[in-house]
DNA sequence: TATTTGGTGTGACAATTGTCACTTTAAATT
DNA sequence: AATTTAAAGTGACAATTGTCACACCAAATA
């Protein structure tokens, strides 16, 4: 199993070649054999070109060229790379573009102790996100529905409301959905926009897209 | 390292317990011990409240509770339960579930090779998708894949005020952020409204978050 | 050159929308 | 029983919004 590491901190990098080759001592285990290190997304590309490893672990805040952007460029002339980010953050922006792209995992710095298991599960054609990792995973996948209306002291018929503002139907709809009177939704609506601190509806279906429902 | 295994099929768990055995033969490595089999959901419930075990590897269709109610209740009452899901089907619905609810893994039968690593892998605090329920994770994501403005005959201009809209802008902002009067807004918004076939800004505002970018 | 096309703009208009003050009613609290 | 509270409704009002007919102009086309 060939590896290649990227990380702008040299000493980062020699820890992690430690780490791999000291995680493949077992007879029944593929020998994990890291046969070069890069410290930037351009070098990044280039070494990988060069020696087509089994996968590729890299980092993602870099200097000339960032991990995201060399692993896209990668992956469209090596559209089966196995490329496994290990970095420090879990910037949402990352985790989303990370798996848009294909990575096959997503391990933080910290959990770098399970590098090796990571690296073998990938190469048995596994995919690993670390646990950190995933807890975002259901906020990213929308409808955590953890929003907590009650902070803002939104009612059932409020969040009612809400739910069919931003199915785009207009009050008068919204008030023969709820079986109340076109006048008693605009003052809900009021109320809603208040407690939101939003101006109108538009405003209060983005809030709901971006904010309660993402 | 104690795990449950839970699947309606007897041979296949006991198959599972075999394979998981199997793989634990490394000294280095943790040993694994299956401490126990069921047979369905409720079972499940019970034999993970009595066991107490480091993971609980679950089908998730099954007789009397499925595996995705039977881990709700089980991380309802150990909220840092290992549970790992083992099925044969790739559903969206499934997954999206299984994520929601903070399962550590979700591998196709297909793939159990890999499942003592990832057994491991779990117990080292990270968290394993098979690949083929990984491919899905994009889409679930919302695709990368932009739009088709063509296809509906929107222009530039007409596609940087949906996304203004979908910001909650008034047509007066939306005007002096595109330099352009509010008159010409308005014709812009009112060409927009027809050719997707919608009635208002709000049904807009959906529109973006539901189909554009969700 | 003449014509069409598309982007931009104006003004008028009706409908929708959000706010406000106030009433009514029912339930909860004292 | 008396009071308070909250939900529901009404009507008036101004602002915003979407539609439409029409005008202007520059670039492309015939």
């Amino acid at each position: 199993m060939r590896v290649i590491i990227v990380d702008d901190d040299p000493i980062v990098a020699m820890s992690l070649k430690v780490i791999l080759e000291a995680g493949s001592g077992n007879a029944s285990d593929e020998k994990i054999e890291v046969v070069a290190t890069g410290s930037s997304g351009r070098e990044g590309i280039d070494l990988y070109a060069q020696h087509k490893p089994d996968i590729m672990v890299m980092d993602i805040r870099m200097d000339d060229i960032n991990g995201i952007d060399a692993a896209t460029e990668i992956l469209s002339s090596n559209k089966d790379a196995n490329i496994l980010f290990l970095t420090t953050f879990t910037d949402d922006e990352y985790i989303n573009k990370a798996l848009k792209l294909g990575a096959k995992g997503y391990i933080l710095k910290q959990d770098c102790a399970g590098l090796p298991e990571a690296c073998k599960a990938v190469c048995k054609g596994q995919i690993v996100y670390g646990s950190k990792v995933v807890e975002r995973l259901p906020d990213l996948l929308g409808r955590s529905s953890s929003f907590d209306f009650d902070a803002y002291g939104i009612t059932d018929k409020e969040q009612t409301l809400i739910e069919l503002v931003a199915d785009g139907l207009s009050n008068k709809e919204i008030a023969s959905k709820m079986f109340i009177a076109e006048g008693t939704v605009r003052n809900l609506m009021s109320s809603v926009l208040s407690k939101l601190d939003l101006r109108d509806r538009t405003q209060l279906a983005c809030f709901y897209y971006q904010q309660i429902k993402p």
